[in-house]
DNA sequence: GCCTACATCTTGGTATACCATCAGACAACG
DNA sequence: CGTTGTCTGATGGTATACCAAGATGTAGGC
């Protein structure tokens, strides 16, 4: 392939239009999860149809085709000859979730220790200042935000896109205990040094450190979402 | 409490009306479910809203709400002004999927094995009969269900529900793999020996060895669904 | 013969109205 | 005070209508 061939095929797809993903239902299903990971609703609470409608804005159709994504995501649970309700969520499913975490995530972090290149880390660097940045303004989802950001890039460096589907269910599940701890005092200045390890080891392509440094990471969230739990 | 107030309270549980889990996007959810994994609609193939709502002789609004749901359980997806597929799978994500599962499934078994008392290794027991009696039918779809029952008792055992959410919703999603992979000569045999394998490990209350025959089963499996993906 | 332009069909997206059922609240009644 | 009937609200289920966008087909002009 010529460089003018290149060149012409990057002008082509940069003719591409790019569609707007604004499917109303997208957009709906959207809010109402942020609704529901901010604690907007509460654990427990009853979801009604109609009153969401007004509240979104839409009509009963799309509400109903929102709740049952969210019923599948296990943010919603259907009572039956109630309707839908907040997920609830106890300390022994939380329990599994950091396990879960845990497991997933250790393996993620090696795997992208391990193939770690140049761009991957810059990418990681500035995520990491994002979340130290966040961190020092005492900004909860601005932490949470960045500590997503964060494991996506791992996740994705690492060829591990089912397994960061499944870990960022799991996350939306115990949202507000991630923001919970995230308020626990000692907690705002201890996850990104815990990071940082994390990211120093993959810096150095030391993947069973990175991995080490995950799993303290998680247990030290998982302790503190038992003392709020139990 | 006494013998006769056992007995009332048992005929009063008795009394209950059993409600009909049967509502209707609850039925069309698994038959539709079960249409896909079963391969009745092949990966890819469109899923034509209006064409299904006579097929299964219901309302397109069921029928949507059926499709959000599959497509938050990722056995659907989603072309943009097209409409709903029959969601594909390539050897990236059949290889994860391996992975996660190898992950998950060996950590139940050994959570089971260290905790399996004699009426677990009893349905254990029960489950794996039923699993050779299948094989020697010459049964996938038998040897499937009996499998999946065999995990199922082993994930609840072990206190691994939402494991158990995440791997049945990962291997609805390799199914055709797995029903392909029996349909190996030498897997249907050499399956239930593997898997009792397990529940030998599980029946001498050993975690490791057990965790260890998990794995290579995995592993086998993943190897004959690449031959068949790749 | 080929290309264009228009009409039509199909499909998904959205909104709205209707019915039957059931749960919870509340008032009437003994 | 407890039972009973009633009413309202919420839900599941369904049907229908309208719109926008792609696909298809077809006729007309070059």
């Amino acid at each position: 392939m010529t460089v003018l061939m290149k060149d012409n095929a990057e002008n082509l797809a940069a003719l591409r239009i790019e569609t707007p993903p604004a499917t109303l239902r997208e957009i709906a299903l959207d809010r109402m999860r942020r609704a529901i990971i901010g604690g907007l609703f509460q654990p427990g609470e009853r979801l009604v149809e109609r009153t969401l409608c007004e509240q979104l804005g839409v009509s009963r159709s799309v509400i109903r085709e929102v709740i049952r994504h969210l019923e599948a995501e296990g943010l919603v649970e259907m009572l039956a000859k109630q309707g839908p309700i907040v997920a609830t969520l106890d300390w022994d499913d939380a329990r599994q979730i950091y396990e879960i975490r845990a497991a997933l995530e250790s393996t993620a972090v090696a795997d992208c220790a391990k193939v770690a290149g140049p761009e991957i880390k810059a990418a990681l660097r500035k995520a990491m200042s994002e979340l130290e940045r966040t961190s020092r303004q005492n900004s909860p989802v601005g932490v949470l935000d960045a500590t997503t950001e964060f494991y996506k890039i791992v996740f994705e460096a690492g060829g591990n896109n089912i397994a960061w589907e499944i870990v960022s269910r799991l996350n939306s599940r115990i949202s507000r205990l991630r923001v919970m701890t995230l308020s626990t005092s000692n907690r705002m200045a201890s996850g990104p040094s815990q990071i940082r390890k994390i990211f120093t080891a993959i810096d150095a392509n030391n993947p069973d450190a990175a991995a080490a440094a995950c799993r303290a990471h998680i247990e030290a969230a998982a302790e503190i979402a038992k003392t709020i739990l139990a």
